[in-house]
DNA sequence: TGAATATATGAACCATTGTTCATATATTGG
DNA sequence: CCAATATATGAACAATGGTTCATATATTCA
């Protein structure tokens, strides 16, 4: 059998690919990460804007966001003097969402 | 208004929430952790067997098991001298599914 | 009960990581 | 060009985290 694409299935998953899955989950492990990764799915935002918004330092976000852009997470766009990020991943919102549906779920007792 | 449970709005998560979805997405940022987790997706499996089967520590599997267990993860049922761990949580498959795809996708330039 | 086997746990250790501080780079307006 | 503003970056530091080692606990079998 060659590969059974899609759905959960029982096939062989190589070690560099769980390797990368972690590596990908661990973008959503930091508080200030999934923060920030919050803010720009309700849209683009400034640098300076975000670290008003979290009341963080705006070195904490640059060095945040850098690692964010260089794994292809978030996008910057400049405007002038300012930087503008935004979400540059499509599945970023579900992972996103199915982690805090879990989330919720458990909260609220509903299985 | 009040909740509109479920699908993707824009109201406010609570930062407690956000911590808590940064606390869980950490169980699935670290290789040995996921690995145990796509190990148990198939079934259940003792102690030693994972170890044996990921090539690493008895004690290393056992401290990572805790962890997960102490968090409702995973769930142990012992069997004489045997202590089996199963996933005890329905979401954990799709989390991982979600991030797999995501994974898989960008590998094969899949948009 | 005592030896053997399976798992759990605590402490120590090393590596990784997120923040801060200082400073560099970039851009605009005067 | 110069001052002001916005962002980026490197180094240092403290905290966290995962593994190992040694040992404890638990269970079965002879």
């Amino acid at each position: 059998m060659k590969s059974t694409k899609g759905k959960t299935n029982k096939e062989e998953i190589s070690l560099d690919v769980l390797f990368e899955l972690s590596e990908f989950f661990k973008f959503f492990s930091d508080t200030t990460r999934i923060r920030i990764i919050e803010i720009l799915l309700h849209g683009e935002m400034s640098v300076n804007d975000i670290a008003d918004k979290l009341k963080i330092g705006q070195s904490a976000v640059s060095h945040q966001l850098r690692l964010l852009r260089t794994s292809h997470l978030v996008r910057p766009r400049r405007d002038g003097r300012t930087v503008f990020y935004a979400l540059d991943d499509e599945h970023i919102g579900l992972i996103f969402q199915t982690g805090l549906n879990h989330i919720l779920h458990k909260k609220r007792a509903l299985p």
